[in-house]
RNA sequence: GGUCCCAUCGUCCAGUGGUCCAGGACACAGCCCUUUCAAGGCUGCGACACGGGUUCGAACCCCGUUGGGACCGCCA
């Protein structure tokens, strides 16, 4: 019997990593970590006109990118090798022909079609699910192998369970439909079934099957737009699973820990961009100062920026100045431009607006600050309450036109902070040309 | 059309007959903090689809209605 479990993801490499494959593949890994059996990474390339390497591969970067890995595949082999259909045609010859022998089944052109019994109750505990039962004859005799010598997924998908040893088909519940028709393929074979089961449907904001309509759908394009591996396995799992207290964000070590099918829900659930953005957020927020450079750069090189002439520690700080400021690393690499360069605070404010005697004002403070005799955040805010108490102008006067000069932006951390990052050479050079310094 | 599935705040989840005039999170609004924006703290808004049962008692069990979804390929 079942003693050890074994699961299957089992993606046809027709198309990059679907967020529903990715969910789908979650919770196999989860089921598998957490009960310490195996996680298979199985292809389903028996779509000849469509399967490629180059998805296969992706698929494949995709899943790893999300911290899955998998105990047996095409690439790492094992024990049921090999883990790619169009290599397992012989295994599907030899079945449908005993199938064949058997009467079970019969020919039609080149075609190998199995006959569904009438008059069979065709049913099944699905382990979220429920009690799921269908007659079978509803159902329409079975194509096994294709004319073009291919077998069709419901013959492939039940002899390639049963001669790896699945114990769980863990599936998207767009595949119920199908499970009677491999129960009745199991049963003819005479073969022990899995345990089956089936996860909510992920949804769009219009309630529909998510697809290419409502952006962004393989898990690469997240990457892409700044979101991390971590925050993408967070929010995935929370969809239709929770571990039953009010604890959200989690590791993907805690979720195998915490994780049971027992807890998988029904209803189907809507993709939330607003939640993803938020477990990023609190994600980042978590991350050690190297990692979260380590995420950001690649956007800040992709924005031109001049990372090589700062020293890490330097990137690492301006990062964490930011405390919170930002949802992606995409965007927290545009909040902090301005420490790498002086040249988007230029291209986004050509000058300051302010009239002669507001000028002046600031020229004085500024040359003071300036003047200070320690250059750190402390100091400089001391100095600049007492100065505004003292000429009777507003903190807010004084510290926004520096703001404006040192970021191009009317919102940035603390702006003396800021000031002090930058260092006295680089502020001197900002304030310079923007003509609020006094000669 | 046939078959199957689903139904708690706008969204994600909690809730498995009494402790629920329903709890948390996101989003939204307001307040506090404050040199700005975030972060953080506090408050508010907001749901058991409807109708019948069963029961002393129902968000939870049963039936129906309505509304959604999936599948009905020699795609997977």
């Amino acid at each position: 019997m079942v003693d050890t479990v074994r699961v299957r993801f089992a993606p046809s490499p027709t198309g990059a990593l679907h967020i529903g494959g990715g969910h789908t593949a979650l919770f196999n890994w989860l089921w598998a970590r957490h009960t310490g059996g195996k996680f298979i990474l199985r292809i389903e390339d028996t779509d000849r006109e469509r399967s490629t390497q180059e998805y296969e591969e992706t698929i494949m970067s995709g899943m790893r990118w999300l911290g899955l890995d998998w105990d047996e595949g095409p690439d790492t082999g094992g024990p049921y090798a090999p883990y790619r259909q169009s290599e397992r045609l012989s295994l599907y010859r030899e079945t449908a022909d005993r199938l064949l022998r058997e009467g079970k089944a019969y020919r039609e052109g080149e075609a190998v079609i199995f006959k569904v019994p009438q008059g069979v109750s065709l049913a099944f505990d699905d382990v979220v699910y429920g009690q799921i039962q269908m007659l079978s004859d509803t159902l329409k005799d079975i194509v096994m192998i294709k004319s073009d010598g291919m077998p069709t997924y419901n013959y492939a998908a039940v002899v390639d369970d049963h001669a790896m040893e699945i114990s769980h088909v863990i599936r998207g519940e767009d595949h119920i439909s199908n499970t009677p028709k491999q129960l009745a393929l199991y049963d003819a074979l005479g073969w022990e079934r899995p345990v089956f089961a089936h996860l909510p449907m992920i949804l769009g904001k219009d309630k529909k099957k998510l697809s290419k309509r409502h952006g962004a759908t393989s898990v690469y394009e997240y990457r892409d737009m700044g979101y991390m591996p971590d925050s993408v396995f967070n929010f995935l799992a929370l969809l239709g699973w929770s571990p039953g207290d009010d604890l959200e964000i989690f590791s993907r070590e805690e979720a195998a820990q915490m994780f049971d099918l027992s807890r998988v829900i029904k209803k189907p659930s809507v993709f939330d961009m607003d939640k993803l953005n938020h477990i990023n957020q609190e994600h980042l927020k978590k991350l050690p100062p190297c990692e979260r450079l380590a995420l950001v750069e690649p956007f800040w090189r992709e924005m031109g920026l001049p990372i090589d002439s700062h020293p890490r520690e330097y990137l690492e700080a301006s990062l964490t100045l930011l405390a919170g400021r930002g949802q992606t690393a995409r965007e927290a690499a545009a909040y902090s431009d301005y420490f790498l360069d002086f040249g988007p605070v230029k291209e986004r404010y050509e000058s300051i607006e302010a009239d002669g005697a507001q000028l002046e004002v600031l020229r004085r403070f500024n040359s003071e600050l300036l003047a200070l005799p320690e250059w750190n955040a402390e100091a400089m805010e001391t100095f600049s309450r007492e100065w505004s108490a003292a000429n009777g102008v507003k903190m807010k006067d004084l510290a926004m036109p520096l703001r404006l000069c040192l970021t191009g932006m009317k919102v940035s951390p603390g702006v003396f902070e800021v000031a002090e990052h930058l260092g006295v050479r680089e502020v001197r050079r900002r304030l310079e040309h923007y003509g609020v310094l006094q000669a």
